[in-house]
DNA sequence: TCCTAAGCGAGACGGTACGTCTTGTCTTCCA
DNA sequence: TGGAAGACAAGACGTACCGTCTCGCTTAGGA
């Protein structure tokens, strides 16, 4: 009896994967530019379905065809951002040269990417944003800093600082330097925010190593 | 406009600080009580005030005389946690000794605080945890984390990373560690916890200030 | 988990029967006013429930406290008819007389109440009327005649005319004049609708019987 | 305003009467069979538009290309009882004999072909059935009793019984009889039920005459 | 000891948003 | 080019909470 039919999933000439309904296209881009419009205007947990779709002048019951949530239509978005910083990751590590060199090679791009939507960023990621898109993130760091250092450090059996934690310490990091930067320091750059998060984190690992 | 009475405010006996109804503090515990039960059976997100009265027993409006809203109701407990740290935070400051040993001396107290309360902690902070009350933490450990450097670190004009942008460093770092400990550690005790806490934070604060 | 309350049934005072609660009954009112004037003005399947609490003023969920749906808002007020119908009946079945003067006593009083509420009645029931209105009345003039032609016309075994079919026939022919009166003849007074009626129905029944 | 093209009404060759486009008859009986299937699964009015087409695997808009609404797919049927009974009707006045013998000739095909089809008659027309199937039928009982009645009983001006009311009367009579039998008497054959109606009837409109 | 006002339970209420469902229109593809 | 497929705007549905409100009961001080 389910009737939650995914618009688009067995479109017209999606056999190829190209060519999805011009139409399709043309909704959700609607419906996301609303919601980031939203968003800047009133802060994410205050914006409402309703909202999006009487702004977005799409029918209730069309948002729902498309995304499940408020949440999917947010993130459906980070599949981009992580294409971006992991494909920037596996360039660092296959470089030569020290570690700090090629370890944690995502993160300027992260910083950088901040920057682009600097306003979007501030209004879901700082001090007073979205909770599921915080999450969303540290998800996505978490695995890419995992990676990162299972590649850059090799496993010595017990260590003085567990691995696990390592990793939050590093994404916390990560997260701590975003916000600090949104909240308070617009006029730095995002290679100024990255050496200093680099400067800070490369001590701790090192520091943890001995 | 104001008919927002809040009860007890110029309460009965009020005057000399003592003595407030035993009913209003009867009241209060029953909303607190239900409040944290609720919060462990499902989550902060899905307790609705509904539930709390009643579980508390206790008419809807009588919520709404004595708390503006589940937040309050809820952040109401943490003036305990502040006192606490900031003692503990004072006494470290006041001894002798290096600065290591002299900084940041609210930390394992605030880890032996998460342990006495585990659940109620894993439920609010953790990975899944309620916003609003990691942003309460956060804003707390904030404020000791900015006085305490202040202490121990003298201003010297221009610095290689920015005051602020080390507190938070700081502050992300106790609560990287503590959600990665709730989520995953368990049967670390406090100490532990602290002692990988200060190797990592020592390290990167030395580190910033070459 | 049923939280399904419905309003002033442990209401204050209720314990006695009377004094329900002033507000719930100006609620109430308020609902059926706004139910009947939209009923004229645009028949009663094109009423919806967000129709009917713009009306009255009243929010969404207050109706669904009240009623559980717009079709119980309608038939509450068909107590009223029901006892007035079986007074009716109860007085002509007491009488001493011929069978044709005691039988059915109540066709009057019903035409009669017709009359009174002739424009709502003629949206609700009349030839493009309400399924569920229709349906209702039927069923309560069924429980009516059923009991009639048990007092009137002994069980004697096996009959011609199955006592079922009597029935049936008999709220037919009832239902027929009612409809066939309200659509075309409406200068027609009740007791002559009645006359027709009886005309009709005696020389049935009686024929049946032979 | 009129797009609303009706597919097949200038249908392509039907100049010739062959070749009429396959498809149209298949898409059809396709609809036709899905309204049935459902309606004897769940009743009439809880059959939507999408769930006849999901069943009868059309497109939604094939739908509306063929009939208007819900409606016109299930009346377009009753084309086929309108001949039959017009045709029995014209038979039965030709005849001689007593005006009993002659009148409401159509009432025992009307029996029988609920008969034939009593599992879709009691979705439809039975106790709970759809209104809008019953109004058909009523309509078309009604012209059919009205033109039997003109036959029959010769207009002598001013009469007790108004002639629109007996015909109102015989077609509740006919309905009655029919929702009676489905509901109740399903062993009963067409002929024992015709034979209590017209024993009902006749009694009634000899006695109205007199 | 009575009186009085605050605390309180109970819960009715107007609102708002939710996620689901159905309708009739409109656009696009394909044979 | 006619017929089918299905995306869409519109809007009602019944449910869940919200924050405000009114109503009497109770209860513990001060008169």
């Amino acid at each position: 009896m389910s009737r939650n039919k995914q618009i688009g999933a067995g479109g017209r000439k999606a056999v190829d994967g190209t060519r999805e309904d011009r139409r399709i296209q043309r909704t959700r881009q609607a419906l996301h530019q609303a919601l980031i419009t939203l968003v800047l205007e009133k802060g994410y947990e205050a914006v409402s379905i309703t909202d999006i779709v009487e702004r977005a002048n799409v029918g209730r019951s069309t948002f729902y065809a498309h995304y499940p949530s408020k949440e999917d239509l947010l993130t459906a978005e980070m599949t981009e951002l992580r294409a971006l910083l992991t494909a920037r990751q596996r360039a660092a590590l296959a470089r030569t040269g020290t570690i700090a060199e090629r370890s944690l090679g995502f993160s300027l791009a992260f910083f950088e990417h901040a920057q682009d939507y600097r306003d979007i960023y501030r209004a879901l990621v700082g001090e007073r944003g979205a909770a599921i898109m915080i999450n969303r993130i540290r998800t996505l760091l978490t695995e890419l800093v995992r990676q990162d250092l299972a590649e850059i450090i090799p496993a010595t059996g017990k260590q003085q600082v567990p691995r696990a934690a390592l990793v939050q310490f590093v994404v916390g990091a990560l997260m701590s330097m975003l916000t600090w930067w949104l909240d308070h320091k617009s006029n730095l750059r995002p290679a100024e925010v990255d050496t200093i998060f680099r400067r800070l984190v490369t001590a701790a690992i090192t520091g943890a190593l001995e």
